[in-house]
RNA sequence: GCUCCCAUCGUCUAGAGGCCCAGGACACAGCCCUCUCAAGGCUGGUACGAGGGUUCGAAUCCCUCUGGGAGCGCCA
């Protein structure tokens, strides 16, 4: 008999509650970060909470360390969370491993209805027994082994002292419907689930026990997560009747792929949020590409976060795989570097110049290299072209350079080299002096003054870098060009 | 193996039976602009995984297959 869910329990909520809740495992990746990012923007669309919840109940791989980069990360990436380990909130606390009383109370309810069961096989039983009914071409689940032990062999198992873990018994026979925003009706036959552990041997709460009993003891309305829980849906909705308590939406958005397809989620050394911050991403440059992918916007526009925050809608989330391409993300870079206002253009870069740069001088060669700068650190080959040490000439500035001629340099010097020339009329006495013009006149001096074959305007620059250093280097050019 | 999810240009996607010999964005190519690059403008190529249905008509509905993914953990 199927039991209906959404109806009765789920009376339309007055906030939209969402959360995210990662585990202290490691550095944020991307998916996670989309995850996170998508709650957020849907709890404020909504005028809701959002709240972060941190799930360090495996203390073997959970850190300080990683918690405290998760919300260095998370709040640059720009995200706030009304409720949370370090903001507090009324249903605390937010750190799983200072919940465990609350766990015990309601595993101790689930215990009194009959509804668990302790279970005394060892981790090498099951994982025989598991692949055991692989070969066989079963599903690998629990056999159900404990399942009906008398109190007295569990007495004596107890007396033996070997550990237990506790099992929910799932109730055979029944249909768990519910329905899930992105994916619509879902159906699961309880048979095909197998009692699952709730309680670790260690004492410590398992997830799907603590995740779900968390979710609706913090009010949360809307659980957004990755597909990757969609066939847990059915369990943690189990756990919830059996324990009373109100079951949540649900919405499943469809995982992040790499760049090479393959779900990132999982993978070691997954892209991480760190990562792109520590190559000089902007953060809105990663949330304008993050909520494209497997969230369709209303514009392919720049979207501002309060913009995001009133394009996103539940109703556009996607159903299919989206990959990262880094080839977006630096279009959306590209984007928010232009959109930068200067002091904060100033500040970005601000410590990849050198402190002799300043005032005038300063702000001349900001303006001049602003528009070809993607990242902080490709304001060091502009520095640099500043100094008495020019980078070398690029292969392309050489080829320029070689095919222009010593008698061109040997004139360049003539019109540039002198103390306090200006650019524009100076290069137009050396067209006409060589015959020159256009890009065969100032390609080869690109490439003599700064060394490559593109950049920004050469007016600015050269105005920047001393005449001996101009002679120097049109020298350089003429030697190279003989 | 079983259960579940997914499938439109290289990538992100629009598309809820005729408006689609499929639109936009990114990327790519060409042109314009320009001292170069970037930006901007214009142009171009490239996609409905396959096969069956249903229908006057299918990218859109149904079935099968193929391909990809997830779950079936004393990980979360």
């Amino acid at each position: 008999m199927p039991l209906p869910y959404g109806s009765l329990r789920q009376m339309p909520a007055a906030t939209l509650v969402t959360r995210f809740a990662p585990s202290p495992t490691g550095l944020l990746h991307i998916g996670n970060a989309r995850t996170g990012l998508l709650n957020f923007l849907a709890a404020r669309k909504a005028g809701g909470r959002f709240i972060l919840r941190v799930e360090d109940t495996d203390e073997a791989r959970s850190s300080e360390a990683h918690m405290q980069a998760l919300f260095e990360d998370l709040r640059w990436l720009g995200l706030e969370w009304d409720e949370g380990p370090d903001v507090g909130g009324p249903h605390g606390p937010y750190r799983q491993q200072q919940r465990r009383g609350v766990y015990q109370e309601w595993l101790a309810r689930l215990d009194a209805a009959g509804l668990t069961y302790p279970c005394f096989c060892t981790p090498a039983e099951l994982s025989v027994a598991r692949k055991q009914q692989l070969a066989a071409g079963k599903p690998p689940r629990y056999a159900g082994t404990c399942r009906a032990l008398s109190e007295a062999q569990r007495a004596e198992r107890r007396a033996r002292g070997l550990p237990s873990a506790l099992r929910f018994r799932v109730p055979p026979g029944e249909t768990v419907i519910f329905n899930d925003l992105v994916h619509g009706e879902q159906r699961f036959q309880t048979d095909d689930i197998g009692d699952f552990i709730i309680r670790r041997a260690d004492g410590g709460s398992a997830f799907f026990f603590s995740n779900a009993l968390d979710d609706a003891l913090m009010g949360v309305t809307l659980v957004l997560r990755g597909e990757d829980h969609m066939t847990n849906s059915p369990r943690q909705i189990l756990l919830l009747r059996a324990l009373d308590l109100p079951v949540p939406q649900y919405a499943h958005v469809a995982l992040l792929l790499g760049m090479d397809g393959a779900p990132l989620s999982k993978r070691e050394g997954a892209l991480s949020l760190r990562e792109l911050r520590d190559r000089g991403y902007l953060p809105c440059a990663v949330r304008n590409h993050l909520v494209r992918l497997g969230h369709t916007c209303s514009t392919d526009d720049w979207l501002d976060e309060g913009a995001m925050i009133q394009d996103f809608d539940l109703a556009r989330l996607g159903r299919a795989a989206a990959r990262f391409d880094e080839a977006q993300l630096r279009h959306w870079q590209k984007e928010a570097v232009a959109r930068l206002p200067a002091a904060e253009f100033d500040a970005w870069i601000a410590a990849r110049l050198p402190q002799s740069l300043e005032g005038e001088r300063r702000a001349s060669f900001i303006a001049a290299i602003r528009p070809n700068v993607e990242f902080p650190q490709d304001v060091a080959f502009w520095v640099q072209v500043l100094t008495s040490a020019p980078p070398e000439l690029s292969t392309e500035a050489a080829a320029v350079v070689r095919e222009a001629g010593e008698a061109f340099f040997v004139a360049a010097k003539g019109a540039l080299a002198r103390e306090g020339v200006e650019f524009r009329s100076a290069v137009r006495e050396l067209g006409k002096e060589t015959g020159r013009k256009g890009p065969s006149l100032y390609m080869p001096l690109r490439a003599a003054l700064t060394s490559a074959t593109h950049g920004p305007e050469l007016a600015p620059l050269f105005a920047l870098i001393p005449a001996d250093e101009v002679r120097a280097r049109l020298e350089r050019a003429r030697r190279l060009a003989s």
